[in-house]
RNA sequence: UGGGAUGUAGCCAAGGGGUAAGGCAACGGGUUUUGAUUCCGUCAUCCGAAGGUUCAAAUCCUUCCAUCCCAG
């Protein structure tokens, strides 16, 4: 491009932050269109919504981004994503629940829909754009030691949303951008509220399904154990696949003090409990691992999130054991409660964001 | 049937004359783009039942009921 004028595509959920995020682009002085994605192709149902990705009353959050588009005077296009999102979402959460792991369904939506399938969308139906913006709290940026472009923890590191992006392909990378990624909640309302849009007090969205998650699984009930690690039996429970390592509330068993999900059994369709030391684990195996910056060029320790949560420990990595570069063993500093099959684990040099992996079932 | 023991919220469990701890579960709420974690709040007008003693009892006495254990 022969213009320094760049061109923004910016997804639109219909909240607050993928608004200001648009906002912010235009005040930067880039062309931006607005993308929405429409993913819902589930019943119709009662039009009761709590605000989930995947929520049979999408079309309101639609309806919305679209308000915002036109309020900004950008164009706006929706894309049906429908299909694809049941394919490579859906279809993962249901088996990844049935293999008796936990899914993380935002962030395979983020590497393979939102960051993937949208954009595409957009080039195939003529739209020119030279960078993809979302409302995330997370930041890319060209860092000079690793020569290339990196994602970044947002500098509210309580909101950093990083986690859920650490599987975007370096193309993806290059061409993200983050509007948010220095601001805070507060602000991002603040702005929108000065720019009179409507949705400045929206509730946040957190649900990536407001409904029961067993619909989603769509497997039928299947009454089996509540076990100790000895087999001891101390209750029951309709199906394996509605529990998570790590889980505490929800098993409706009393004892002496609280019990945690250790693991989960489908073969046995058990669920095997624990006490809170009994949860804690050294370490875990990584696998289907995305590394965005070698190893080597990291000099200080490494940390880890297990969690989208705030909370970072110290770790070592060990990439001996697998040639290919798709599997280690990661120690942490301290035991760690939660460790759970299927979630995944982000590595973080500084504030950037080194690579990740799935956790394995041992 | 004889001997022993126990009966406090859904579960476990303190309190042994002065007006029902605590834990677990459950429920409600905060935090959270994963129903995890975490945090906050609520949860026995009543202590197996009926009488009695006392200013006052879940706590003492009596009887009854239930359950468990050991005998036979």
């Amino acid at each position: 491009m022969t213009s320094s004028r760049k061109h923004a595509l910016v997804g639109l959920s219909g909240g607050v932050d993928s608004a200001v995020a648009a906002l912010l682009l235009l005040e930067q002085g880039c062309r931006v269109t607005g993308v929405t994605m429409s993913v819902y192709d589930g019943p119709k149902a009662s039009g009761r919504r709590t605000g989930g990705c995947y929520d049979c009353g999408e079309e309101e959050d639609i309806a919305l981004a679209a308000d915002m588009a036109a309020q900004l005077g950008i164009a706006h296009h929706i894309f049906g994503c429908a299909e694809q999102y049941r394919n490579v979402v859906l279809a993962y959460f249901r088996k990844t629940y049935l293999e008796g792991k936990t899914p993380n369904p935002c962030i395979r939506c983020n590497a393979l829909v939102k960051f993937g399938l949208l954009p595409a969308l957009a080039k195939e139906a003529g739209l020119e754009f030279d960078l993809f913006a979302t409302g995330h709290y997370a930041r890319a940026e060209y860092v000079a030691r690793y020569g290339k472009q990196v994602l970044l923890c947002a500098r509210d590191t309580r909101k950093d949303q990083s986690y859920f992006l650490y599987r975007l392909t370096q193309e993806q990378i290059d061409r993200a951008l983050f509007p948010l990624g220095c601001l805070k909640k507060a602000e991002v309302r603040r702005l929108a509220a000065a720019r009179g849009l409507p949705v400045h007090d929206k509730p946040d969205s957190q649900n990536f399904y407001a409904g029961d998650y067993a619909e989603l699984v769509n497997a039928r009930p299947q009454q089996g154990n509540i076990v100790t690690v000895d087999g001891t039996v101390l209750g029951s429970h309709m199906g394996y696949w509605r529990f998570t390592p790590g889980q505490r509330k929800g098993l409706g068993v009393a004892a002496k003090t609280p019990l945690y999900v250790l693991r989960i059994d489908p073969s046995r369709n058990e669920v095997v409990v624990g006490e809170y030391g009994e949860s804690l684990r050294l370490s875990c195996i990584i696998g289907d691992m995305r590394r965005h910056i070698p190893l080597e060029q990291t000099d200080r320790v490494l940390m880890a999130r297990l969690r989208s949560t705030p909370h970072f420990v110290p770790v070592t990595v060990d990439l001996s054991g697998d040639a290919s570069g798709e599997r280690c063993v990661v120690t942490f500093a301290e035991p760690q409660a939660g460790v759970a099959p299927g979630q995944s684990l982000v590595l973080y040099c500084d504030n950037v964001l080194v690579g990740g992996g799935i956790i394995g079932a041992d």
